[in-house]
RNA sequence: GGGGCGUUAGCGCAGUUGGUAGCGCGCAACACUGGCAGUGUUGAGGUCACGGGUUCGACUCCCGUACGCUCCA
């Protein structure tokens, strides 16, 4: 029986040294295309040679390779489907091999038979092809090597065709070979391999051959270059190879199933309930395990989000199966054992795996805490309705808003014989993922056609600042022009860094301003002022150089900053776009929480260090390859040719290594300094920092400092001592007011003491209006309040004057009265609505204001005389 | 990319038509008890995350920002 490690060995030699093919390492899970979110099959790291944006850097053009792959959340999701199915997986390992207008259909059918049947010593008579229904080719050829025309099944375009991605590209026929585990899996009887789906039939390799081009209008022309790629799961077929009847008895994954039956004390294949359960740890705790490995950290966002689902998804389980968080740690250990030689990484990584999976045990067990007591308050409050539901509403809450699993919700509505409205939590579920859709944008790319039609412009602007160029082509523009030249000193826009301007001089001496610089493809474009410029004209064009020079220092910051933020930071961090000017470098970046200072602190230190160190620049040319072997950070959006420029700092320790076609400075010295401005926030997982450095920083520091100055100056101290004095204005200023506000009320008391005597007699108790003079509100209510002790039952309306002619009115009435019908609320809306103002309050306590008190005592007798008359 | 929710004392949290900011734990002082861990009394501690707006008046309503939680893509 051929081991799981043994099949990926033979598969990947098999190509490599009879076919002549590169081994090739799985790529990371992150994958380096920033529209796709996971690494889901072994093609993604190959696109750009497929795409023919690159070369494949070797001779033939072949590759194969054993890639890690992962499908959950987006489109490829097959989440659902794990543990319900013997073989759907999260994470999963794809062997495939790659011909990039190499190899073809002729070829690679043949090796796939030989593989299968020769190698792995698959029997012939459980193999079926199954081909597309308009590739007679592949059919032919399949016949050839010797299988039967009855085994060979066509099937239409959703089984056996592939692509295009979007709306057109490339795309083709597929052929796989699939086996027959037996007829004791039938699901009918009339099971077959052309109508079925069910588990009898295994899929265990998709050749897919890239032949076709697919226009926007649905048109299909033969593409010049064909591709072959091919998937085989390596769990399929070793599990067809190792006769078992799911991927999970296979040898490595059945360790980890073991041991997770060793922890809950259940034994697999007693309960199917518990089945599921235990292969949804299983598959799970691999993920997170090789997602984390690549630097995945859970998160609300993109691929840390799908993280953090698939692992509380697998913690769920574990609670089902009776485990009590955190459970992780012995499964973790056992997933890292049996893949760490296979993929190194896991190892390396062990303890950082182990800590981020705790932390996340701790978060979601205080998720669950919440959530718990949200839901016994929310069927504390059903029970005293009298109703025996949890609407879909409240269920769909508490998941949306307090992540509480429905599952959780639906059993302890269960515990307390409460039904939940399951249909309502489906119907809101699908709102929200409806909602989500609509909002997806539409992103268009519009073919600046008029540039790309004219020939490449050469670039001499790494050695140059000025030329001599023709004028090639002149584009005409509202109020500009778009000149393009043979050749060119002027960097145009890209890489994050603004394109330069300067002027143009023709042979007369008349000077022509370049307002920007930008490129389309490999042309560049000068847009000018409308100008009198020829087609065939000889001109001198000329850059800004301070202005040029000020950019390339804060580019070569740049590249500083990202190579110190990994520094402080870890792997976690990458490039989301940045934009260097000659004043500034604005850089964004990936991270799911905010920078502390001490780590903003620390990431300037690193840099100034380097600054300080002089640290020459380096920029070569070389090979993709090459350049992706030497460990050169290649970014996002940017597209890269055959040959790269590499820019590097630092020739024995290296600093810094970015594929990067922009300019940079030769020394790290001449950036002077660098300060970091500013580190916030532009949406979720994504950090901006602004950066500057050389004269940019120092205009700054001077700026900021002047300002220091200033307010060290008004103060007579130190600029040393201004957080002193602040703080101690600050203490005095809370003191001062708290001493006001207790004379105020002191002295408030004291007046109002007087009043106590002139208050008059009424039926039940004392009546007191009166106008005073301009008093604190809280003073006035800190009063009211002891006079209406000493009074006893009474009505107090007092109207405090302000020295600018407004009033504020308060009025307290005894609960007595208040039975009476005399609310405080009232008197007070009376009062303040004729003085133009409101107000209002309790029955017992109201407060308001008026603006104009000027007829406050006519005001105040009429409502004293409707206090006595209501009595 | 789109939703939902949160931010109140050192910590955990209340705070309903907008009207003088509270509870539990912890902290400090004092008293009691003598089982060395308690009990009681008193007290300190708040820019109600930040910035606008509405209002006579905003912890409360509206808008924005920051940080965090959570779901969907």
């Amino acid at each position: 029986m051929k081991t799981v490690d043994e099949i990926r060995e033979d598969f990947l030699s098999f190509f490599e040294k009879k076919h002549n093919s590169k081994r090739v390492k799985s790529s990371s899970l992150i994958p380096d295309n920033p529209t796709i979110l996971l690494t889901t099959a072994g093609m993604v790291q190959f696109i750009p040679y497929f795409l023919g944006l690159e070369k494949f850097p070797y001779d033939p053009p072949r590759a194969t390779s054993c890639q890690k792959c992962a499908r959950a959340g987006g489109k490829d999701s097959d989440i659902e489907n794990v543990g319900r199915t013997p073989r759907h997986h999260t994470f999963f390992e794809m062997l495939g091999n790659f011909s990039f207008g190499d190899y073809f259909k002729e070829e690679v059918i043949p090796w796939s038979w030989d593989f299968v049947t020769n190698y792995l010593k698959l029997d012939k008579n459980r193999l079926w092809i199954t081909i597309y229904e308009d590739d007679d080719e592949a059919g032919e050829i399949w016949q050839k090597v010797g299988v039967p025309k009855e085994r060979i099944i066509k099937k239409g375009k959703k089984d056996n065709f592939w692509g295009p991605v979007g709306t057109s590209g490339s795309c083709g026929p597929c052929s796989e070979i699939h086996y027959d585990l037996g007829e004791h899996l039938k699901c009918s009887d009339d099971c077959s391999i052309a109508t079925c789906e069910c588990n009898r039939w295994v899929e265990i390799w998709n050749l897919v051959f890239t032949e076709l081009f697919q226009d926007e209008e649905g048109n299909l022309s033969p593409l010049e270059k064909k591709n072959v790629d091919t998937g085989m799961g390596l769990e399929r077929i070793a599990m067809v190879c190792q006769g078992v009847d799911s991927t999970f008895e296979t040898d490595l994954l059945k360790q980890i199933l073991d041991k997770i039956c060793e922890i809950t004390g259940k034994k697999y294949k007693e309960n199917p309930k518990n089945d599921i359960s235990l292969r949804i740890i299983t598959d799970h705790a691999r993920c997170v395990s090789f997602m984390i490995a690549d630097g995945i950290l859970p998160s609300n966002e993109g691929r840390g989000y799908v993280l953090r689902m698939i692992l509380r998804r697998a913690l769920r389980h574990g609670y089902i199966l009776g485990l009590e968080l955190p459970f992780m740690k012995p499964i973790i250990d056992k997933v890292v054992d049996i893949y760490k030689d296979a993929y190194p990484e896991l190892g390396q990584n062990r303890d950082k795996i182990q800590d981020v999976i705790l932390k996340e045990e701790e978060r979601f067990n205080l998720t669950l805490k919440r959530g718990w007591s949200h839901i016994e308050e929310l069927i504390k409050k059903i029970k005293e309705n009298n109703k025996n539901e949890i609407s879909g509403e409240e269920a769909f809450k508490l998941y949306d808003t307090y992540g509480f699993p429905y599952e959780l919700t639906k059993e302890i509505a269960d515990e307390n014989n409460l039904k939940v409205d399951e249909e309502g939590f489906k119907a809101h579920m699908q709102e929200q993922k409806d909602r989500a859709r609509a909002s997806v944008q539409k992103i268009s790319l519009v073919d600046d056609l008029v540039y790309v039609d004219n020939p490449q412009t050469e670039f001499l602007g790494y050695e140059k600042n000025t030329c001599t160029s023709k004028v090639i082509n002149i584009i005409e523009n509202e109020d500009t022009l778009d000149v393009i030249l043979d050749k060119t000193v002027f960097y145009a826009q890209s890489g994050g860094q603004e394109g330069d301007t300067g002027v143009f001089i023709k042979a007369d001496g008349t000077k022509i301003e370049v307002l920007e610089t930008f490129k389309v493809q490999d042309v560049f474009v000068h847009r000018v002022k409308k100008s009198d410029i020829k087609v065939s004209d000889e001109i001198t064009a000329q850059i800004d150089v301070i202005k040029r020079q000020e950019t390339q220092k804060h580019h070569s910051l740049a590249h500083l900053l990202q190579a110190a933020l990994i520094k402080v930071l870890g792997d976690e961090v990458h490039q989301a776009g940045s934009q260097v000017e000659k004043n500034r470098t604005r850089y964004d970046f990936s991270l799911s929480r905010a920078m502390t200072k001490d780590e903003i602190k620390k990431v300037e230190e690193i840099i100034n260090d380097w600054i300080n160190q002089g640290i020459e620049r380096k920029t070569e040319v070389m090979g993709i390859e090459e350049a992706r072997l030497t460990g050169a950070m290649a970014l996002f959006g940017e597209k890269y040719g055959e040959t790269v420029r590499v820019v590097s700092f630092g020739t024995d320790e290296c600093i810094s290594k970015e594929l990067c076609g922009g300019c940079h400075v030769d020394n790290t010295k001449d950036l002077r300094l660098a300060k970091i401005v500013s580190e916030s926030a532009i949406a979720a997982g994504v950090r901006r920092i602004e950066i500057l450095c050389s004269s940019a920083a120092f205009d700054f520091l001077n700026q900021k400092a002047c300002a220091i100055d200033e307010i060290a100056q008004k103060n007579k101290i130190p600029y040393t001592q201004i957080e002193d004095k602040i703080e101690k204005i600050e203490t005095q200023n809370r003191e001062l007011n708290a001493k006001i506000e207790e004379l105020e009320a002191k002295i408030a008391q004291s007046s109002f003491s007087t009043f106590i005597s002139k208050a008059k007699d009424i039926e039940g108790g004392k009546l007191f209006i009166t106008k005073i003079e301009d008093f604190a509100p809280n003073a006035i209510k800190a009063g009211v309040e002891t006079i209406s002790k000493k009074l006893g039952e009474c009505i107090i309306v007092l109207c405090s004057i302000k020295q600018d002619g407004s009033a504020f009115v308060i009025a307290s009435v005894s609960d007595s009265f208040v039975k009476k019908g005399i609310q405080a609320g009232k008197i007070v809306g009376e009062i303040t609505r004729k003085m133009g103002g409101g107000g209002g309050g309790r029955p017992q306590l109201a407060q308001g204001a008026g603006k104009d008190a000027s007829k406050a005592d006519e005001i105040l007798a009429e409502v004293e005389k409707n206090i006595l008359s209501s009595l």
